[in-house]
DNA sequence: TTTTTAAACTAGAATAATTCTAATCTATTG
DNA sequence: CAATAGATTAGAATTATTCTAGTTTAAAAA
């Protein structure tokens, strides 16, 4: 997987996913170490997608010894999911869960142990929807399934 | 509509409808004066169900004369719950709304007026969901269709 | 009835998640 | 390199919700 070379301040350079960069620029994202560390924690080697709070993140991004305030995390995640490369979803009251996949999808939930699994969207068929109403259009359908432990 | 005369502390008597009594009992909630006045709010001539927040039914509960304090409004709303008299429910993130109506159903959410609209369950159908894990069972299912103005 | 008691209620403090503020820093452009 | 718009940050503030611990009350017992 090829690396790109940026130049940081002073004399710091790092090597950077292609790819990660490239969503960056895309979004008109700038490239900063921070938005970095974190596309990278969210994208890159995670085939089938995360889901993951904020303070979760945070938590990773100090782990791997980037500096990242907490209100950045907010940040970027609302930046990210306004550039459509996340999306926001609420599973469980009190917490927002950030979603890697954006692609149409819904969510098995085990309420138990807090799994969180997708659904791909064509995968399913949802009948007998009300008809959308005039002058309005689907902006997105969720469906979550929640399963606990049988009886 | 029947009521029916309930004794409260001293000599206070107040008329109170026959159902929502028996609901209370039923959940093994003791009636109180609040516990009445909260059911009433969110069960009396709403023939279609009603969504509401603790903080709203905090304002309605206060206009409409009753002294009850914020933090039994949450435990009410909570108990309800438990009792299968409302469900909670997640369209936005931050806050939790109280859904009346307690039959299988789902939502059409008009991300614009925040206007929350039920679809019966037995109107629609979803197909393709994945088999249930063996030691599982759903627990629930949440549809919730978001719609924004067009274009 | 009155008494007793567990359950319920409450004000206010505490907590958790998130957002805001205003000062500092930095990626980009010229 | 210098200028600057955009980004980051610590910490304060806000919002929703829960907790604490003292008080009240509905229901049961006497
Ligand atoms: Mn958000
Ligand atoms: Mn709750
Ligand atoms: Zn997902
Ligand atoms: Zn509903």
């Amino acid at each position: 997987m090829a690396k790109h070379v940026v130049s940081g301040s002073k004399r710091t350079v790092r090597a950077v996913n292609a790819a990660t960069l490239a969503r960056l620029r895309e979004a008109g994202l700038r490239p900063t170490r921070q938005r970095l560390a974190l596309a990278a924690l969210l994208f890159d080697g995670h085939p089938h997608g995360r889901h993951v709070s904020a303070e979760a993140l945070f938590g990773e991004v100090r782990a791997a010894g980037a500096k990242v305030s907490l209100a950045t995390v907010y940040n970027t995640l609302h930046q990210f999911t306004a550039a459509g490369l996340l999306r926001e979803l609420v599973v469980d009251p009190g917490t927002s869960l950030f979603d890697t996949n954006v692609g149409d999808h819904h969510h098995l939930y085990f309420e138990d142990s807090g799994d969180l699994r997708d659904v791909d969207a064509d995968r399913i068929e949802i009948k007998g929807l009300p008809a959308t109403p005039k002058g309005a259009e689907v902006a997105r359908v969720d469906v979550i399934v929640r399963l606990r432990r049988r009886s």
